[in-house]
DNA sequence: TTCTAACTACGAAAGCTTTCGTATTTTCAT
DNA sequence: ATGAAAATACGAAAGCTTTCGTAGTTAGAA
């Protein structure tokens, strides 16, 4: 049976969101990448993804010198929990008031939130 | 100038949320109403009451004995602050993304679909 | 007035995240 | 084979959050 995704915290989704856009990654590459973003050092990096392969975020093949990391958790996985927790601690557990402030429309075009109709769309639809 | 809503950490979020149901409260307040969810002690809740207001999170009126507490930012201002948070961090930017993961069909229930569907047609009259 | 209950102030421990320096190991070109 | 480059391992410092104990203060009842 397989746990529930952990926690990550800032660093470690920095880390995350690389590897849900590249598949496994070698430290060298993530923090090329995390580079782009922040000034931090190459030694904090591999830190940090020591610490969640601990965590049992990430798991690493080291037949090679350089290990390769891969996420354990899919992305949909730790949005929904992530959301599901910002929901709780914020908004009152109600997902509609959460979707009413995120659907500002200063920021969201009219191409989403036709995507967004399609799907209650189609959640009406299923739902009879 | 009003600066911008500091980011609120989970204990934080916690009083954040009773003095926004509530409106200014003392401290025993707050703490009893902790303490149906959270097992803590009182001068816990006391210190990070004290410290959100170093922080210039809450204001305090100090006339009476008991200090009364008031948030100095809206609810609305600092869910619009987490959400960006979340948006940036783990969303890529997608509003879309995120709102049709929250409008997860197991867990939302029609009258939400129903007031989303609402907000939906009131922004695209506005926009014409 | 005096004692007690309740409040605030303060400091510090414990736990977690983030950061980096140093040591060690491995690879590969020469 | 050997040295340089690059990788991993490890430990520990620094910073933040959360927690609580203790001390000092104030208000109100007896």
């Amino acid at each position: 049976m397989k746990t529930k995704p952990l926690q990550p915290t800032e660093a470690e989704l920095d880390v995350l969101r690389i590897l849900w856009e590249h598949g496994p990654s070698t430290v060298r590459f993530v923090h090329e990448r995390l580079r782009r973003h922040k000034d931090v050092g190459y030694t904090t990096t591999l830190k940090i993804m020591q610490i969640m392969t601990d965590k049992g975020m990430l798991e690493r093949d080291t037949r090679r010198r350089q290990h390769v990391y891969a996420t354990l958790y899919q992305e949909s996985e730790t949005q929904q929990m992530l959301l599901d927790r910002l929901l709780e601690s914020a908004f009152g557990g109600s997902a509609a008031k959460l979707v009413m402030q995120a659907l500002d429309p200063q920021r969201t075009s009219p191409a989403e939130l036709r995507q967004i109709r399609r799907l209650l769309d189609d959640m009406e639809k299923e739902r009879s």
